[in-house]
DNA sequence: GCTTGACCTCAACTTAAGTTGAGGAAGTAG
DNA sequence: CTACTTCCTCAACTTAAGTTGAGGTCAAGC
């Protein structure tokens, strides 16, 4: 196989540590680009393994590759990615990051609470009722203590 | 509608907040279960308020409906279901939690280091090479840092 | 007595992120 | 020359968690 002219699909998949159909589809989605040879075949830069390392670091971080696509749409063309660039996207996901976190945490508390007092799926429940919907009478999770001690009408009574 | 006999399904989407067909999806993946009366017409007690509740939240948690039937599956037969269960549950997932948040703690402490240091998707970073593969020669990012200097080759210098 | 509304079933569609397989070309090794 | 490997495209399948729609039943209200 013609040696010059950039890494092979193969060559991208084996050192990026990903399958040669996802190379494939995510030059589909336009996450990655290619040239290609006289034979039809891809050839890619260098650079696109650090991309896919980005991509996967991206993805670990919960990003949808839709997104993580259109954040990489701001960058220059391959070659003028500079150290600056990586280092905005770096941030820009660790916003997101530390928001999944936060909401996480959140929950957490939430259900730290609820083990101590029992109320799991209580009408004054935070976990429950995390928009604090209680009263406006709209659907969501409420009645609930009122329902189960009048167990009354199920199997009959 | 006869009443008596317990919730419909109408009411149940209403009160839990959930679709019509979400609670028929949830029946058929055995999360909850009804009786039916003699037009053939689902009927729940009212516990699948706070069934439907507990799966909400531990979708927040990030739980599968799949893991969410089988802890439910550990549950006794419905009227018998006391705060012991729902507590037993939230402590088990809470733990789920605790596991998420510390995951996603050392990928946001990872991005932090890289965003002083630009070395995303650098040999020797800790997010790109979490297991630390770096000299096992086996597939994942490697030499990332050994190729970007050496352009050479792609479009055909 | 007919329309309306809630219910029923079953099949197909949706999105995300890929994987798998069929059918074919092209370059390399023996 | 033939076999092997890598590559190509395109279509279909996969899982999760539902949604949407078609076609049908049943009781109530006017």
């Amino acid at each position: 196989m013609k040696r010059r002219g950039g890494l092979t699909v193969g060559e991208v998949a084996e050192r990026s540590g990903i399958a040669v159909s996802a190379v494939h589809f995510y030059e589909r989605k336009g996450l990655i680009a290619s040239v290609r040879n006289d034979a039809n075949h891809r050839r890619y830069s260098p650079t696109v393994l650090r991309k896919i390392a980005i991509i996967q670091v991206a993805q670990r971080v919960g990003i949808p590759l839709r997104e993580i696509a259109e954040a990489m749409d701001f960058l220059p063309p391959e070659e003028k990615v500079t150290v600056k660039h990586w280092e905005k996207l770096s941030i820009r996901w660790t916003d997101d990051l530390d928001d999944r976190i936060a909401r996480l945490q959140r929950l957490r508390d939430g259900m730290a609470g609820c083990i101590g007092c029992g109320c799991l799926s209580m009408d004054t429940c935070k976990l429950v009722n995390p928009d604090d919907k209680i009263g406006t009478n709209g659907p969501g999770p409420r009645y609930l203590e009122e329902d189960a001690p009048e167990v009354e009408g199920f199997v009959g009574t």
